[in-house]
RNA sequence: GGCCGGGUGGCGAAGUGGCCUAACGCAGAGGUCUGCAAAACCUUCAUUCGUGGGUUCAAAUCCCACCCCGGCCUCCA
């Protein structure tokens, strides 16, 4: 079975076929660097850079590219309400996306462009739209003519006719079809501009895209991602402006995410955004949860498909992935080192495991990438390696233990998890503003170590009243406590 | 108005013609283990898949109608 993706140019799955063999070009559409971001931003950058994962653990080589917005109204705007430059302003949140993205285990594209960094790319191709004539000039800015691209709102599946009859606000004289999209905004007083043989001004938001995506994965590429708020306008402006210049087909495969909805108290939902302000940062969430929990929240539903956000959810994933780890460090008790999360490389694997659960996970995430069913076969990975962790305190066999976490491990690492010391994991702490109380009542790591081995002594003094005193002791302090046969288990709880 | 997603157990979520008396996770119940716990393991937890019709030997899965939720058509991941 070969990877099959949903191309939301045509809305079926298709065999996923590299034009070139053995190599990938992706271009995911980035932030606009004017704010921190949210789980809607956690969610494309999680999924595409989970299929990057899967892609390269099949042997293919990926070049992914996800650019930055760094120039545009809204960022504008913003500096001038913070009182910073621009640069500063995109600088930061770039920085802070980084940090993000980093925390939610999501690797960095190869390539990861700037719009003011492609000036030059832009203009030409916007020169080349107009000697063709499907730009046009027009009170200082530039338009495409979507009348002059006659296949415009095919990916979006919507009709000129139908969209022009639309109700559409803010009808601008200057244009000739009232869909034609800007691609050159001439220069305003106060705002950055750059020189171009229409005047100056500041390329529009589409094309970075189109001349991005050509400049580092060609004239002609495999996938191209994003939300699904992007399909139109933004993607189909895209499409018509490259192909518009190139004169052909320019992306195989559209690949469009589901949104992230927020349910409020009275169970309304509606789509986490940006203009809603309904929106939870990453950064917010991070002080409470492991990006690796957000992570797996994520993943526990199918990219396409909308999700509900709720914090109650993430405490349920957190929950989930205290059951991997769990079965991670139940296997430290046998095994001197766990293996190394690397992730597995089915060109190599595919022969020496035949067993089912790999097998399982690949068939999953080759159906459009089907994380949830994936997910299932890490859990089944978990639930068996707690068995043969028992078999092996009764003398069984390592070897095969050895194996199941590798295999854990390895496809742990194609989702982006598993890939911690479960210690690392378990004694997460949250520096959440739960309170300030929690902060004198919070137990460092050695103090906590300390009162268990108070508690060891007692108990083998079979003193257990006091053992269980001092166990009540930590409790109070979010610590639970896990006796194995030689040592006791300790973990934070949420 | 046009177009696009989605409605599956207490919650989340797979499954899209027979392997489904519905995977997996969370929560719950009982048991084993434990000084007691915790964790783990075992067992249990939807004869039912928004509603009503229809097609079929067979439907959560296909067709028709309807209801509900969300989105796009303007910046948005």
């Amino acid at each position: 079975m070969t990877l099959q993706l949903f191309n939301s140019l045509g809305r079926k799955k298709e065999p996923f076929v590299p034009r070139i063999p053995g190599q990938v070009g992706i271009y995911v559409c980035g932030i606009t660097a004017y704010d921190y971001c949210h789980i809607g931003h956690a969610r494309v950058m999680v999924c595409f850079d989970t299929l990057v994962r899967h892609l390269r653990a099949g042997g293919l080589q990926v070049t992914h590219v996800c650019n930055f917005t760094d120039i545009d109204d809204k960022i504008i705007r913003r500096a001038l309400q913070e009182q910073v430059a621009i640069e500063e302003l995109t600088t930061r949140f770039i920085a802070a996306f980084h940090e993000d993205m980093a925390a939610l285990g999501v690797k960095r594209a190869d390539v990861e462009p700037k719009a003011t960094e492609h000036l030059p790319e832009m203009r030409t191709m916007i020169a080349t739209l107009i000697d063709k004539g499907l730009a046009y000039e027009s009170g200082g800015d530039v338009f495409f003519a979507v009348d002059r691209f006659p296949s415009y709102g095919r990916l979006s599946g919507k009709h000129l006719d139908e969209l022009e009859s639309g109700a559409r606000v803010d009808v601008d004289l200057r244009k000739r079809n009232p869909l034609d999209f800007v691609l050159w905004k001439g220069a305003k007083p106060e705002e950055p501009h750059w020189p171009s043989p229409w005047g100056d001004g500041r390329p529009g938001w589409h094309i970075e895209c189109s001349a991005m995506g050509v400049k580092y994965l060609g004239e002609a590429f495999d996938l191209h991602g994003g939300g699904r708020d992007l399909i139109f306008p933004h993607h189909e402006n895209e499409i018509a402006q490259t192909e518009g210049a190139t004169g052909k087909p320019w992306v195989t495969c559209w690949l469009h995410n589901g949104f992230v909805n927020v349910v409020d108290e009275t169970g309304q939902k509606e789509k986490m955004s940006k203009s809603l302000d309904n929106f939870r940062t990453i950064r917010d969430l991070l002080a409470a949860w492991r990006g690796e929990t957000i992570r797996l929240f994520l993943l526990n539903s199918h990219y396409r498909a909308p999700l509900d956000f709720s914090l109650e959810l993430l405490d349920a994933a957190r929950a989930g992935l205290d059951r991997l780890y769990g079965a991670l460090r139940a296997a430290c008790e046998v095994l001197d080192v766990l293996p190394e999360p690397t992730a597995v490389y089915w060109a190599r694997e595919q022969q020496e495991r035949p067993d089912g659960h790999a097998q399982r996970f690949r068939e999953a995430m080759d159906d459009d990438l089907n994380t949830p069913r994936a997910l299932a076969v890490l859990f089944d990975l978990a639930r068996m390696i707690n068995r043969t962790v028992g078999e092996c305190q009764h003398g069984g066999d390592k070897a095969s233990l050895q194996q199941q976490v590798a295999l854990l491990r390895g496809l742990g690492a194609i989702l982006g998890l598993c890939g911690d010391a479960p210690e690392h994991h378990f004694r997460f702490c949250p520096a959440d503003a739960a309170g300030q109380e929690s902060e004198q009542g919070r137990l460092s790591d050695e103090a906590v170590e300390r009162l268990i081995e108070q508690r060891t002594i007692a108990r083998r003094n079979r003193d257990f009243a006091g053992a269980d005193r001092m166990r009540a002791e930590l409790a109070a302090g979010g610590i639970v406590l896990e006796d194995q046969k030689e040592r006791t288990l300790w973990r934070r709880e949420a």
